[in-house]
DNA sequence: ACATTAAGTGATT
DNA sequence: AATCACTTAATGT
């Protein structure tokens, strides 16, 4: 794991201002600062896999995070996207027993992430009511999100899959330019690249996006 | 110029 | 929707 240890300068406690300043208390905000150490992560780096035991519990502070789950061979499914002010459900779940991750988490984009001590989780949670708040909220928006991509998988065809897929990924970058690869898409939709490449076309056909090399372009959403 | 990787497509199951 | 087999296009050395 490469990521970079950063500190908190002055930019980045407004940015967690501006993130959480919402939700939590002044105290909580310097007990973040205290406690929490801010790393970033660059595109691609893979934060935590499968089987890794969680110390941490990661905030996203700035950036995008794709959650995958991953079968027996090795192929990959895309679960959810984190944003800014998410957090991962699983280390959640950590804290309560099983400490091994179930789930890969890979950059999405350039990020920055706020590491917080599994103890010190567990001790707002006695002692800071908008903490608990922002804890089981977030549980639970995660278990809509998993059912969201559930409904996707089993009610969807493959075409709709993936032009939801690109409108998510295009949400989550901020950007209808997107930099991916069509065996990419294949990889997070668990299907094969000949099949996404058929997709693309029919949905370039219909005006919807335009196709370039390692990059493809939203024109309606 | 050559090799490698990404993408396009017909045919078959 | 998946797989095979092949082609074409773009990019790196």
């Amino acid at each position: 794991m490469s990521m970079k240890k950063i500190g908190w300068d002055e930019e980045n406690k407004l940015a967690l201002k501006n993130a959480f300043g919402f939700l939590f208390s002044e105290e909580l905000l310097t007990e973040i600062e205290t406690h929490g150490q801010l790393f970033a992560v660059a595109d691609g780096e893979i934060l935590m896999d499968i089987g890794d035991t969680m110390q941490y519990m990661p905030i996203l502070l700035e950036g995008a995070i794709k959650v995958l789950r991953e079968d027996e061979e090795g192929d990959e499914l895309l679960l959810y996207f984190l944003e800014s002010g998410d957090t991962c459900a699983m280390t959640m779940s950590c804290c309560m027993g099983d400490r091994k991750s179930k789930v890969r988490t890979a950059a999405e984009r350039d990020s920055k992430i706020i590491m917080v001590p599994l103890d010190k989780m567990s001790d707002w949670i006695q002692s800071y009511a908008d903490w608990r708040t922002f804890v089981f909220d977030s549980y639970s928006v995660r278990l809509s999100e998993l059912l969201e991509s559930i409904d996707s998988l089993a009610f969807l065809n493959m075409h709709d899959r993936v032009y939801k897929y690109l409108k998510n990924k295009m949400m989550v970058n901020g950007d209808a330019e997107l930099n991916v690869t069509h065996r990419e898409i294949a990889n997070d939709l668990h299907t094969s690249r000949v099949v996404i490449s058929r997709i693309l076309k029919s949905l370039e056909r219909e005006g919807r996006i335009a196709l370039h090399r390692n990059r493809l372009e939203i024109l309606e959403w």
